[in-house]
DNA sequence: CGAAAAATGATTAATTATGATTGAATATGG
DNA sequence: CCATATTCAATCATAATTAATCATTTTTCG
């Protein structure tokens, strides 16, 4: 048996399965520990799986553990309500729309749910910036720093990218939405780079869903009129008087 | 039998089954083991097969076998050459350098053996921000237009953007080498980021793999003499004369 | 035909992969 | 926190594979 033929089936066996200890696959294939271990190094060094104490797991096994949450992680919580405020928000979008789409889960959420591809689309997201390309949307990524557990561009390069740029329609996360702190976020500077792409836009919106209201985070990127909210549940009226809400609830 | 038709049969039986040992093929062909290994480094240096350790697999056996976990990865045809000239360029990286990394598959795989945390990388690859990111290293991104098949950013902003760096070393990916076109790319926008790149950066290296050289693509983005290339195996020892090259094959 | 060139097969030294061993590192269960 | 049990990385000896060499055969071409 040829090496690489022993690699490859280590590979389907542990994406198969999800996980693999060197003594399974010391059972299943015909070589010793001591060669197993060396194969799950070359494969973990060409990213086909990811070695861990005692074995290795497929790439995109997930960690229960994990304490910081990635993109990918974040993508799964509050599911059904960030379905149907990214297909709202998606709707939105006409033919001749520039579109900033920012970074975060619920945007990302967006993308799937975008079908116009006569606009161009901008975005600071590495992962948002990918799924457009793969979804074969027009797009362009803004330079700048890329902040680990986000995978955000940001910084001050990226600031000055925006200020560059006009426009029609952009499409914001945020942490926290109250009457007097208006939108906020705990990053100072993603803070700078939303104020900004909001700042060259003609109509901005934020996706949110109800448990977004009342939250105050340290940085407010934007007031509370400067953008249309759009949410699945408003918990208070008062918001009303202040911006325009969309609610997208399924009642 | 004539030895062209026996390296055609060698090829249609590896393409049928994905790979072979050296045996194999002696069983299956009149010939002895000496002049299978003859005929199959010869049908490696034509692109043909792939030549390992014991036998040879088709060109696209990695691609085949491994159920693509995550989109847009899937381009990542690591051959045993790649690897090398990664993992070489990734060993010259030391603390204070600021490296520009290229698009490309040869400088994605290159990603996986940086070691050095110090250093500063900027991009012009999603998928490599997004790798370099994930491993955790200080990361700047290029802004501009994302090209969809490479996943690359590209365009006169991407140019404008580069033009501000000042890199101590870059990493370049490239389609062809001759002594008289230099580097070539078939995309012209991509070749203006590359040669931009190449301008601001104190040592560039070009990774290319054998199959590379005495090929012209319709762009060129740098002289033969601009950028130091590691490569595996040199096919004609004139290039030695006009650029520094560092071969990191296994013999 | 016959010499030169090319291809082939056998042999061998060197290279590479593998498997076993061992001290060090890491996890587990109090 | 500790003690214990796994697992790991490094090392080495062994087995397998290879590139280099050379003698022999086949092909080429004047």
């Amino acid at each position: 048996m040829l090496s690489e033929e022993r690699r490859n089936a280590i590979v389907s066996y542990i994406d198969k399965n999800g996980t693999a200890t060197v003594q399974d696959l010391v059972d299943v294939i015909d070589a010793s520990a001591a060669t197993i271990r060396r194969d799950l190094l070359m494969l973990h060094n060409e990213n086909r799986i990811v070695k861990v104490f005692g074995g290795a797991t497929s790439l995109d096994y997930k960690e229960m553990s994990s304490a910081e949450p990635s993109v990918g992680d974040k993508m799964t919580l509050n599911t059904r309500e960030k379905e149907l405020i990214a297909e709202y928000a998606a709707s939105l979008i006409s033919d001749d729309d520039f579109v900033y789409i920012d970074s975060g889960t619920t945007t990302l959420c967006m993308i799937n749910y975008i079908t116009n591809s006569k606009a161009v689309y901008v975005t600071n997201g590495i992962v948002h910036a990918k799924r457009l390309i793969e979804r074969g949307y027009s797009t362009m990524i803004i330079g700048g720093k890329v902040k680990p557990t986000t995978e955000a561009v940001i910084g001050s390069r990226s600031v000055e990218e925006l200020a560059r740029f006009n426009f029609t329609k952009s499409f914001m996360g945020t942490n926290g939405i109250t009457e007097r702190a208006g939108f906020t976020t705990p990053d100072e500077e993603e803070a700078l780079v939303k104020s900004e792409a909001i700042k060259h836009t003609l109509q901005s919106y934020v996706l949110a869903d109800h448990s977004k209201f009342g939250v105050v985070t340290p940085v407010t990127f934007a007031n509370i009129w400067d953008c249309c909210i759009i949410t699945d549940t408003v918990p208070d009226k008062n918001y009303a008087d202040l911006t325009m809400i969309k609610s997208v609830s399924q009642q």
